[in-house]
RNA sequence: GCCCCGAUAGUUCAGUGGAUAGAACGAGGCCCUCCUAAGGCUUAGACGCAGGUUCGAUUCCUGCUCGGGGCACCA
C-alpha cells in the first residue's frame, strides 16, 4: 500500500529535480511531532542543497490537499499531521477488499518455481535440526504462493545409500515392521557394519547392485525407502509441510546428461583417474582458487557412482523443467558442496538453483548427536507441545466438544513449535531449549493466535458489522493510529520477505501487530464505545487486524483459532 | 591452518547509514465487578575490541577476539 504516494507527488510537483522515489517517510521518533515524517537528506543531496534547507522549503512552498493538516519542520525532517480519518478509512477498505490476498504485491504472477526442501535420508526420525530445514523451505512456498507464484515442492528420496544397503540385509520382511522399528535396526545395522568389515562389504555390494539396476535388489531397496518415508511423511504432516513431488535418487544414475557434464569437464581438462582408479574432478580448473574443496570425486574404483555424480544428474534435471526460478534449502553445512556443484555444472554450461542456507540448531550440550542420544525429535517436540497445550485448553475452553478441543490443541502446539523456529533468522545458530521453545507467553506463536481469538470474541459479541467502510471513520487514539499504520506496512515486510527468501521478518510483523492490537484492546473499548459510530470503526479495524494477522500467520503455516 | 556465517540487556531474539536502538524471558512493584489474565501497566538493564569511509556508523570496510559450520573416496 502506497499511502503516501500522493504526498510525495506534491513535493515533487512543486520542487523541481525531485521524484517521489527521492523522498523516504517514516514514523517519526515522538507521536506528538506527527503522524509520518519525511526525511530529506537523498533528495537534498540530489539538488546539492542543505537538508534542513530543504525541509523548510517543502514545508513553506508545497501545497497539500486536505489529507494533510499540518507540516512542521524539524531541521532536516518535515512531519505531516495527517487527516487521520481519510487514511484509516482507506487503509481499511483495502485490507477488507483485498481479504486474504491483503499484503500480497503479486510480484510472482505468471512465474513458476522449483524449490526443494527438507530431502532427509530415510533412516532418520526428522528431529528438530532437520525440521528447520522443513520449516523454512514450507514457509518459503507458502510466501511465493500468496505472492502469486505457481510453486512446485520438491523432495529428493535419497534411496541409494550404503545405510540403505544395510537395512535391506537386516529387513528381510519390512512391511512387517513400523518406522521407528527400521530406525532402532538401522542403529544396529550400523554398529554392526562398523565391528563386521564383511557385513559392511555386503551393504557395499548391494549398491553395486543396486547401480547394475538389479531388479530383485531395486524392489527391495524401493521397499525400505517407501516404508521410510511414509515415516517421515507422518511427521512433517503434523507441522504441515508438504510436498508436490519425490525424486528417487536411484532414477538419477544413469543420466546421458551426464555425459555433456564430462565431456566439458574433460575439454577442460578437470576431470583425472587417480591412482586409485576413481573418477575426481579438479576444480581449480574450474576457477575454484582454494586447496579446500579442490577435488570432487564422481566414481568409485568399482565404478559405482558417489552422491554427488547423483546429485549432478538430478539437478540437471530439476533445471531443466523450466521454472522461473529454482530454489534449494540446505543446511549451512553444505555450502562448500553446493559452490561445488554449481562449479561443475557451469562449467557445461548448466544453471543450479538458488540455495537457501540456515545454520544448526544446537543443544547446550552442544551437537545433537544420534549416537548419544541428544537429539530432540520433532514428533517428541510436537507431542510434548500438545500436551501443554491441552492443559491449557481443558481449562479455558470447557464449553467446546472434545473434537474442537482437540483441533485447538493442535493448532496451538504447532504454532508454538514453527514459530519459535521460524521466528530466527536463518543465518543464526539456534540453541534449543525445551522450556523457551514451548513457552506459550511472551514471543511466541500462541501469543499471535490468542490476539485472533480475542478479535474473533469481540466480533462475536459485537454482532453484525457492516461490510463496507462508512463514509465517516472517528480515528481518536494513539492505539487506533498506531494499530493502522502497523497493518498499513504488511505489503512492504511480505516484499522484503520475498526478496529475502526469508519468513523470519514475517513473524516478526505478526508479533509487532499482535502486540499493537493488545494495546488497542486495552485502551479502546469496541462495543462499549461511546457512540456507534465509532463502536462500527473500531468493529471494522479489528476485522482488518484479524485478516492482516491471519494472512501472516499463514504464511510461517500456523492458523488463527476462533477460540483459545 | 584456510574458507563461510554470527556477535545488540543477566538470557533468547528484533532492528536501522540519520531524531531518544525495540520486544520477550528472568528480577522488583502493581492490575481480573472491565470485549478471553495464553493479557496489561510499571522499575532496573545492551550495540565484543581497535582502526577506517561518511556531514553522520550499532549498521558499510579492514584487523583482532570469541562462538557455530565446512575442508576428496559419507549422504
Amino acid at each position: 500500500m502506497d499511502l503516501f504516494k500522493s504526498i510525495a507527488a506534491s513535493i515533487a510537483d512543486a520542487i523541481p529535480g525531485i521524484e517521489p522515489a527521492d523522498l523516504a517517510f517514516a514514523p517519526p521518533p515522538r507521536p506528538e511531532m506527527g503522524d509520518v515524517a519525511l526525511r530529506t537528506f537523498d533528495a537534498a543531496r540530489k539538488l546539492g542543497c542543505p537538508p534542513p534547507q530543504l525541509a523548510a522549503r517543502i514545508a513553506r512552498e508545497v501545497g497539500f490537499g486536505p489529507e494533510v493538516l499540518e507540516t512542521g519542520v524539524a531541521g532536516p525532517y518535515v512531519n505531516f499531521k495527517l487527516n487521520r480519518e481519510v487514511y484509516a478509512r482507506r487503509i481499511v477498505a483495502s485490507v477488507l477488499e483485498a481479504g486474504d490476498a491483503f499484503g500480497a504485491n503479486a510480484s510472482g504472477a505468471g512465474q513458476r518455481v522449483l524449490i526443494e526442501h527438507t530431502s532427509i535420508n530415510p533412516n532418520a526420525s526428522p528431529h528438530v535440526g532437520r525440521a528447520r530445514n522443513a520449516m523454512i523451505g514450507d514457509a518459503v512456498v507458502r510466501l511465493l504462493r500468496f505472492e502469486g507464484y505457481d510453486v512446485e515442492v520438491h523432495y529428493y528420496v535419497n534411496d541409494m545409500g550404503r545405510q540403505i544397503g544395510l537395512l535391506v540385509l537386516e529387513c528381510p520382511d519390512p512391511e512387517q515392521l513400523s518406522f521407528d522399528q527400521i530406525l532402532d535396526i538401522y542403529v544396529k545395522a550400523n554398529q554392526r557394519a562398523e565391528a563386521e568389515p564383511e557385513f559392511a562389504a555386503r551393504g557395499y555390494e548391494l549398491l553395486v547392485k543396486m547401480e547394475e539396476k538389479d531388479p530383485e535388489t531395486v524392489e527391495k531397496f524401493h521397499r525400505i525407502t517407501d516404508l521410510c518415508l511414509r515415516g517421515q511423511l507422518a511427521v512433517l504432516e503434523r507441522i504441515g509441510a508438504s510436498y508436490d513431488v519425490f525424486d528417487r535418487e536411484s532414477d538419477y544414475l544413469r543420466d546421458a546428461r551426464l555425459e555433456q557434464v564430462l565431456a566439458a569437464l574433460r575439454e577442460k581438462d578437470a576431470v583425472f583417474t587417480d591412482e586409485d582408479d576413481r573418477v575426481v574432478v579438479d576444480l581449480a580448473k574450474l576457477g575454484h582458487e582454494r586447496d579446500e574443496g579442490r577435488y570432487f570425486v564422481l566414481m568409485r574404483a568399482n565404478g559405482s557412482s558417489m552422491y554427488g555424480c547423483r546429485d549432478l544428474s538430478y539437478t540437471i534435471h530439476k533445471m531443466s523443467l523450466g521454472a522461473d526460478l529454482n530454489l534449494i534449502v540446505l543446511g549451512e553445512d553444505h555450502k562448500l558442496y553446493a559452490e561445488q556443484v554449481a562449479l561443475i555444472l557451469g562449467a557445461a554450461g548448466f544453471a543450479t538453483p538458488e540455495p537457501i542456507y540456515y545454520a544448526y540448531i544446537t543443544l547446550k550440550e552442544g551437537k545433537m548427536s544420534t549416537r548419544k542420544g541428544t537429539v530432540v525429535l520433532l514428533s517428541d517436540f510436537l507431542d510434548e507441545a500438545e500436551s501443554r497445550a491441552a492443559e491449557k485448553v481443558e481449562e479455558q475452553c470447557q464449553d467446546l466438544s472434545p473434537d474442537e478441543r482437540r483441533e485447538i490443541v493442535k493448532q496451538v502446539a504447532i504454532a508454538a513449535v514453527r514459530f519459535a523456529i521460524l521466528r530466527v533468522n536463518p543465518n543464526k545458530n539456534v540453541v534449543f531449549e525445551w522450556e523457551s521453545a514451548l513457552s506459550f507467553t511472551g514471543d511466541t506463536g500462541p501469543y499471535v493466535q490468542y490476539s485472533c481469538a480475542r478479535i474473533a470474541s469481540i466480533l462475536r459479541k459485537f454482532g453484525d458489522c457492516p461490510e463496507t467502510v462508512g463514509d465517516t471513520f472517528p480515528v481518536e487514539t494513539a492505539a487506533e493510529w498506531a494499530l493502522l499504520m502497523q497493518l498499513a506496512s504488511f505489503a512492504g515486510v511480505v516484499a522484503g520477505a520475498v526478496a529475502q527468501r526469508n519468513c523470519a521478518p514475517i513473524a516478526q510483523y505478526a508479533l509487532d501487530t499482535a502486540r499493537t492490537f493488545t494495546t488497542f484492546y486495552h485502551e479502546c473499548p469496541v462495543i462499549a464505545a461511546p457512540t456507534r459510530e465509532q463502536q462500527v470503526a473500531r468493529a471494522q479495524l479489528c476485522r482488518a487486524t484479524r485478516q492482516t494477522l491471519q494472512n501472516a500467520l499463514g504464511l510461517l503455516g500456523i492458523a488463527a483459532p476462533e477460540r483459545m
